[in-house]
DNA sequence: TGATTATTGTTAAATTATTAACATTGGTTT
DNA sequence: AAACCAATGTTAATAATTTAACAATAATCA
């Protein structure tokens, strides 16, 4: 029982065989969100070393690029089930496979952004040049000067579109980028259309059913908090 | 020492005296960031109570508000050495001042948004309308559409301003949202001239030596994680 | 007033996350 | 080939964070 048991559905008798690239662990259980965050980080600094040509790399070389230790690395590549195949590092390009098939859906998912203002438009730039398995195919507001045309890459949409466009374009995933006093309202709606997934960017906790995942972040805290340790420096 | 002993510099020796608002605990170290992020929420909540003129709240009260438990509430407040008056709940209005006491600094700190793009104005908003011993004093870019006009509020200095500005306005805060090629080098800077704190909303992750205080938030990561837990709800 | 209830502050336990330790395994060097 | 080295995967230990448990105390009420 050294091996959380909450990881896994079946738990390993010896170890993992050798050599093979064994993601092939279907009966995974969710991964502690922590992990999941690095898996994101460590694909995006792997996509880079492949744009650098650099077609393995060490669990510390990774490590230092997000600023983290080696074991942490390793021990998450441990959780997914990913060995590598050399002594000579990780091979890149397959290690961004074998991530991709644990975090990203099968299919590709489909994102919304709720609010195309400064947030939203910000947003929305961050998913150009992005391939992954997300696409984001609406943006909805209700300002005349936005809606029906296509802003930062994507059309927007009135809010009284939102519950057909849900539909229509089977959106799943909602990043909420509105005015504080909108964003109750327009999340019970998401929600009862059938956005499964929340990322809440306004200064408004949401409540939502259980089922739908929900996300929050806030600048001002982080703000607040850099602050606090800045002058907690200084002291 | 079951009381955590990085938190003390002193140790108590039975309870603290009661009836006292005893926010006299000046040898407090720091506190967990986690607790430091919840008590700036716990403090933008309790604003928007005096809104609705309530002028005290249960600890279960303002947990639910924020979707997290009272027994955490309860323990935050204690670290920072609050006690509640009545028993008819904690006293908004002076518990807003004492996390003020704990997490602003005396005198007020002054930011830079670098880099305002879509991004650096959302931020920008974000500062709006609050009080709060932050005040966002100026913002950096290139684009001679920007340099010194007034965006979202605060004056646009070119680059080439950085050292100057940051020196004249005693910028200690800086929140980078500049273009990822471009985050390592201001970044550089920055801290060269004096900045302190940085709060990094780029994909690339910063080096900073020690005694600057970084804070990295990555959107796309937070996204991924979104989609990861919804497609594990569905499988 | 005495019993009951509601809420707090605090200690202790449980959970979660990180780091250290180390045996193992290829590769490298002499 | 023997000795050494570099890097991994894994277990064990440590640290951080959250949750539970509960005694204490004011408010309420019968």
């Amino acid at each position: 029982m050294m091996m959380p048991d909450y990881l896994f559905q079946t738990v390993f008798t010896t170890r993992l065989p050798k050599k093979t690239n064994n993601y092939n662990l279907k009966n995974m259980m969710k991964l502690p969100g922590k992990t999941v965050e690095r898996l994101s980080e460590y694909r995006r600094t792997l996509l880079e070393c492949l744009n650098e040509k650099r077609n393995f790399i060490f669990s510390h070389d990774l490590a230092a690029r997000l600023h983290i230790t080696a074991v942490q690395v390793r021990r998450d590549l441990m959780l997914i089930g990913y060995s590598s195949v050399l002594r000579k590092g990780y091979d890149v390009r397959e290690l961004i496979d074998t991530i991709g098939k644990i975090i990203d859906s099968e299919e590709s998912m489909n994102v919304a952004v709720i609010g195309i203002g400064n947030l939203g438009r910000a947003v929305a730039g961050y998913f150009k040049g992005k391939r992954s398995k997300l696409n984001l195919v609406a943006s909805f507001d209700n300002d005349p000067q936005k809606v029906n045309r296509v802003i930062s890459g994507v059309k927007c949409y009135p809010y009284t579109d939102i519950e057909r466009m849900i539909k229509e374009l089977d959106i799943r995933i909602a990043i909420l980028t509105v005015p504080p006093d909108f964003a109750r309202e327009i999340t019970e709606e998401a929600v009862r259309f059938g956005i499964k997934g929340i990322l809440n960017f306004t200064t408004i906790p949401l409540n939502v059913p259980s089922g739908v995942y929900l996300e929050e972040y806030d600048m001002i805290t982080s703000i607040e908090k850099v602050a606090y340790f800045v002058k907690e420096n200084k002291i």
